[in-house]
DNA sequence: AAAATGACGAACC
DNA sequence: AGGTTCGCCATTT
């Protein structure tokens, strides 16, 4: 999930930005290293304490990487389902 | 009130 | 392919 799949999906097309604010805002632990860039990077400047605290959360949850690229981050409990279920 | 700012993203050079 | 500009919108200056 990117921010801007995210925002799509809870109905807010152009929330991007609003989306990583609120990851960041937040005070329960929202799983947001989950939600990267649309480019399939990890969402902070390569080399930041950020990135690589992201890079390894992600690692243990088993998705794997390509160099900065991302393989596949959807996982069998990635954000969308956790925020929004199964909806069935 | 006006301008700058972001864990963004797409459109243009 | 890679760098710059532009649209987005709540917050903060």
């Amino acid at each position: 999930m990117g921010y801007g799949e995210v925002a799509r999906a809870a109905g807010f097309p152009r929330y991007s930005r609003m989306v990583s604010a609120a990851l960041g805002r937040s005070p329960e632990p929202l799983p947001w290293f989950r939600v990267v860039r649309s480019n399939r990077t990890l969402a902070f400047e390569v080399g930041s304490s950020s990135y690589r605290e992201q890079a390894q959360l992600l690692k243990e949850e088993g998705v794997r990487f390509d160099g900065v690229k991302i393989i596949e981050l959807e996982t069998e409990n990635s954000l969308d389902r956790i925020l929004w279920g199964p909806q069935d």
